[in-house]
DNA sequence: TATTTTTGTCGAATTTGTTCTACAAAGTTG
DNA sequence: CAACTTTGTAGAACAAATTCGACAAAAATA
């Protein structure tokens, strides 16, 4: 443990919130006091102290002004392979973190965690490569022996998302399928499929389940 | 100013986020190393300090486990009238600040506001009792002017508003007329007055505007 | 490869929802 | 108080959405 701590070791802290950044930076300066320590508040800044310094660990948040930072993992591992990625955010374990571990990330940790539970992430992620919660172990079996996707939304195929993406938005039938190009009667029954496939019998489902599993 | 930084103010920092209470408490001890400073993370907790200790300045976080601290306003302002609120939330200024004015608080500022932003509405909510960003004054401004009600909901009669309420919930037309016992196009002319009275035409708008402002 | 399932697409008939108009009761305002 | 606005309520006519097949192409599976 000793030896752990002692360590340079090199993080990115990628949080919009100032304050965040500041009481992170903290608790990684206690933890590993030799730690050197980037911040940065978009994913462009993220990405060039990625290009530019070896980096251990990136601490990162999810919702960003650019948007959800999903979209940003596949660029991070491309630059930095060997980098650590730990998700540090408010969105309940139970609905989010599947996605994220799906996604290739090596920790998951919400934000309501207490400073020994952060701690203990930390180490453990810099010694043995990840760290995975207890909440989130049983998240993983469950998911893999009921077999149940992770996002039902990944069931839909093309033109069932397309439609229910419109959807979401508020569009029409015939506004879809104006967009789409397609009869009325074909937007009909996309939606049925959807709501099928999805276990939801309105638009108000629709919308919530979409906002949970935003992609 | 000099005098400013030196007094002994007492704050009270809310935050179910271990993190942020640790950020912002090393920017108040920043600005006024002679602070004195408490932390919460919960509702039952901040009660108890307001009862225990006089307080200058609660610096609150909007969402909690237990629910919006817009509930706790009330509580705050009889245990301590005299104490600051400063609402510190991730939630959009536009969207939400004239919101919690009107529920009587001294500041709204942002998370993703920089340092010293935040720093200089720590000093002006203590020299001056009150901390009003430049946005939030546009804000204001325009409420009275136009003369809008900052919740559009609000604006509502009884049976617009049960209709409303239905249809976020996914009734549809039917459902709704067979729970109120109406006709299905009185549903319908409801469902135009609420569209025109909130100035969304969809019931994907109407979700969102009810996500916002959930009373 | 033969068989089954999923996907993309549509039409006719039917169900649901909307418009537009209307009118009385209640509430507001000059 | 007279005039105007808002609210609660519908009917007739019209528009939009759904159901219930149906069918071929593509994909998955046995």
């Amino acid at each position: 443990m000793d030896e752990v701590i002692k360590r340079t070791c090199r993080f990115i802290i990628a949080d919009d919130h100032m304050v965040v950044r500041q009481g992170m930076s903290l608790l990684v300066k206690e933890t590993f006091p030799n730690a050197i320590i980037f911040q940065a508040d978009n994913f462009t800044k993220i990405k060039g102290i990625l290009i530019e310094e070896k980096i251990d660990v990136l601490i990162l948040d999810v919702s960003f002004p650019e948007g959800n930072s999903i979209s940003l993992l596949q660029e991070v591992k491309q630059i930095q392979p060997d980098c650590k990625i730990m998700i540090f955010s408010a969105l309940e374990e139970e609905v989010h973190a599947l996605h994220f571990y799906n996604a290739g990330v090596h920790a998951y940790l919400n934000k309501l965690s207490e400073e020994e539970i952060i701690q203990k992430a930390l180490v453990t992620l810099v010694t043995q490569g990840r760290f995975v919660s207890e909440l989130s172990k049983e998240l993983i079996l469950n998911s893999i022996t009921t077999g149940k996707s992770i996002n039902p939304i990944q069931s839909l195929s093309e033109r069932e998302l397309e439609v229910a993406r419109l959807m979401v938005k508020g569009f029409g039938n015939l506004e879809i399928s104006n967009a789409l190009q397609l009869q009325k009667t074909t937007i009909s029954t996309y939606k049925k499929r959807i709501f099928e496939k999805l276990q939801v019998d309105h638009l108000a489902g629709l919308i919530e389940l979409f906002s949970h599993y935003l992609d």
